[in-house]
DNA sequence: AACTATACCTGCAAGC
DNA sequence: TGCTTGCAGGTATAGT
């Protein structure tokens, strides 16, 4: 479900009302998702009020005033909604946070791809995040940096936008649309970009996930934000899903290949 | 080292 | 209708 656009987009509809809540307790109902849910995640949120929420790649992070910071990854099928006090446990919650307030912010998941862990906040960055590419959105993605990386590369321009070693948030969906925007055959490999093309690609990645999130993201199934509201960015997209369609621009069939084991859609005559 | 395939899990749609 | 198959927004890990 979730790539850059839509973690963030979460992230803004729940701070403005998880800020200063107190967290009473945590219930969880399997002790396991993608990883072990540990029994350290208890004691480390119990009454400890939060005082950040902050994104990292496809991380959420919520910041405690404890010194421990929750992260949450979403994975495919994650979702991560504020609910009333009435709320009933439905199928697929595995972990509920249960506010002093009385409202439950509630982890479903169904594919249990996700993840939900604590960690000193102070380790974040340090022993959680160390892995991770630069985040597209911020002053550190330069031509400079991308270059640097691309040129070592022989690996299909596509697959190198998804690798979070080099740049983070970009998922399938907007792996996809960014080549498009830039007009870059997506099978193209990376060492073979010239200068031009990845200015270009620079721009279209930082374009289509700002658009994402003005958009509210994008909702193809079953995405929705803190609220329960979806996104409408699939409005706007340009190849993904499209295949056998019209090229918006040109009139040419949109096709769909595999990369990487991922599907991947592209316009094989606006994109060279 | 660079790159690809696989595994994880459920739900759903397409095809037979 | 009902069954089987493949695919889905991610990513860690095993294998080539």
């Amino acid at each position: 479900m979730p790539e850059l656009p839509e973690v963030e987009i979460l992230k803004r509809s729940l701070e403005g009302q998880l800020m200063h809540s107190t967290i009473d307790r945590l219930e969880k109902t399997r002790d396991n998702i993608r990883y072990r849910l540990s029994s350290q995640l208890e004691k480390n949120v119990q009454a400890a009020k939060i005082i950040m929420l902050r994104r990292r790649a496809k991380y959420l992070v919520i910041d405690l005033n404890n010194a421990y910071s929750i992260i949450i990854h979403l994975g495919m099928s994650g979702r991560l909604r504020l609910q009333p006090n009435n709320y009933e446990i439905q199928k697929h919650d595995h972990v509920i946070f249960h506010l002093q307030n009385e409202q439950k912010l509630v982890f479903n998941d169904a594919r249990r791809f996700g993840m939900v862990y604590a960690i000193a906040t102070s380790l974040t960055d340090a022993q959680f995040f160390y892995n991770l590419g630069v985040e597209p959105l911020s002053d550190n993605f330069t031509l400079t940096y991308f270059t640097e990386k691309i040129l070592r590369r022989n690996m299909p321009i596509k697959t190198l936008l998804m690798d979070n070693q080099i740049i983070v948030g970009i998922g399938n969906i907007y792996a996809s649309e960014s080549l498009f925007i830039a007009k870059i055959d997506p099978r193209k490999p990376s060492n073979t970009l010239t200068n031009e093309e990845i200015n270009r690609l620079i721009l279209a990645v930082q374009n289509v996930l700002s658009k994402a999130i003005d958009a509210g993201g994008t909702t193809l199934k079953d995405f929705v934000n803190g609220d329960n509201k979806a996104g409408y960015f699939q409005q706007q997209l340009q190849v993904y899903a499209r295949h056998k369609q019209q090229c918006l621009n040109c009139s040419a069939i949109i096709e769909k290949i595999k990369q990487a084991g991922r599907a991947t859609f592209y316009c094989p005559d606006c994109q060279k």
